[in-house]
DNA sequence: TCTTACTGTGTCTAGCGTACACAGTGTCCG
DNA sequence: CGGACACTGTGTACGCTAGACACAGTAAGA
């Protein structure tokens, strides 16, 4: 039952995206040495996705962008999700430190903010594979670990610190992914880009309120995303009175 | 240019989703009558996601559940994508007319909340395929028309009025997308269940933040979906008083 | 009756993830 | 020093996907 069973499954026994992400494997002292390593295959799948997109991201173009077979690639990663797994947390990088966030709780939010907007706007396929049952590396868990330490001031429950620390990512994923889909942000929600304008233009007795809303001008782009983050933080202050009062 | 090219395709020239959620295609005169109509096979590909998920949904398995050819399924729909389209409006049925929405604003928006809550919870795969751009049907688009008409007392600019639609529909979205995938919200928004609180203890010292949060007894489920809630709607409310000020 | 438009079927391609057998390579042990 | 053996990378194969295309059959208009 230990190590000695010297399998052929590089994340061996364990769920996909177990091990690789959290312990470097013991190296083995037999056999030719790998050509590659892990940190050069993430970096390899995190350029295919960044060019091609989530869509264009297969073992073969990987493996062909690393100068290896398809199957060679499985000597290094169990599956296409281990793949994905060690790929978001070589793209995410290194979460901010506590000396990277200072000033008042709501500063900080703001600039934590601006720090995952950036790596995932770097990175657009990001926000929609952050998504669902999956296994987060190091490196995610200290961006999570980060957001906790920014929301502690308000001195919510912990549960709610957690809460909001899922709302805040939800916020911006859902803002970022649907930025980077090419569409304004408040169109795309759950509409499509000018076609939907177009629709409710055409059947403006049905929709009367979209219609109110789709024939104004529409401000720039940045006070979009303050407005949403202000709404979202203004909740957690008032959160933070609630409980606070109550205490 | 008009419709008497008597094409092949059942979009003929238009994109993917376009005219069969918002129009009726004229019926042919000659040839066979078809055996479907758009709703039966929309119906039988939600019974089919609804079953095996989204991953399970293919064209093979939907043909074969309303007993045609593959093959055949593209003589109504111009592709997979089609089909997606015309089997989300399907399922989420027929938006909340006014009358199903009374009181204050922030009881009409608890109870669309519950309701779209409802929706999407029998059938799990909807707040993850209404992402992305998109062409919404002509239900789905009542559905944002019913949450513009919510936050409308609340007398925010149009443009804030859809932010907070967006915010809406985003954080239902993100919160029973991870529901549905058979997890606690809170440890899987960026996190994967049981394995993330393992994870984090075994690197207690790594994350003091989120050990501190982990080791929390944790609350009943309704009143983390409370919480979160409240906290959007207390901001929506917010930035109504700051506008209310501002003018 | 003949033409024509339409429905549904069968065949085919390109691509996907991945299971498996195998050739080559390098190290440790007898 | 000579196997034995563990390991890396390759090639082949399978079942699945979406979709292009050619064809047979059917029904209505000219």
């Amino acid at each position: 039952m230990s190590s000695t069973t010297g399998t052929d499954d590089p994340a061996s026994a364990q769920g996909s995206g177990g091990p690789l992400l959290w312990r470097t494997p013991d190296e083995p002292t037999r056999g030719p040495r790998r050509g590659l390593t892990l940190d050069e295959i993430a970096r390899a799948a995190v350029e295919v996705a960044d060019r091609d997109g989530l869509a264009g991201l297969s073992m073969q173009r990987v493996a062909a962008e690393v100068g290896l077979t398809k199957m060679a690639l499985y000597r290094y990663v169990a599956n296409k999700d281990e793949l994905e797994a060690i790929m978001i947390d070589a793209a995410v990088e290194e979460p901010p430190g506590p000396e990277a966030l200072v000033g008042t709780w709501r500063e900080q939010a703001e600039e934590f903010a601006r720090l995952v907007s950036d790596v995932w706007t770097r990175h657009p396929w990001l926000p929609w594979v952050t998504v669902g049952e999956r296994v987060m590396g190091p490196r995610e868990v200290g961006w999570v670990e980060a957001a906790v330490r920014v929301v502690e001031p308000l001195g919510l429950a912990p549960d709610e610190r957690m809460d909001a620390v899922s709302m805040l990512f939800g916020h911006l994923r859902t803002t970022l992914a649907t930025a980077s889909a090419g569409t304004r942000p408040w169109t795309a929600d759950p509409a499509g880009g000018s076609t939907m304008r177009d629709l409710v233009a055409a059947h403006a007795d049905r929709y009367p309120a979209l219609t109110a809303v789709m024939t104004d001008p529409g401000r720039p782009v940045g006070s979009r995303w303050d407005f949403g983050l202000r709404c979202l933080l203004d909740g957690f202050a008032a959160a933070a009175r609630r409980r606070a009062e109550s205490r």
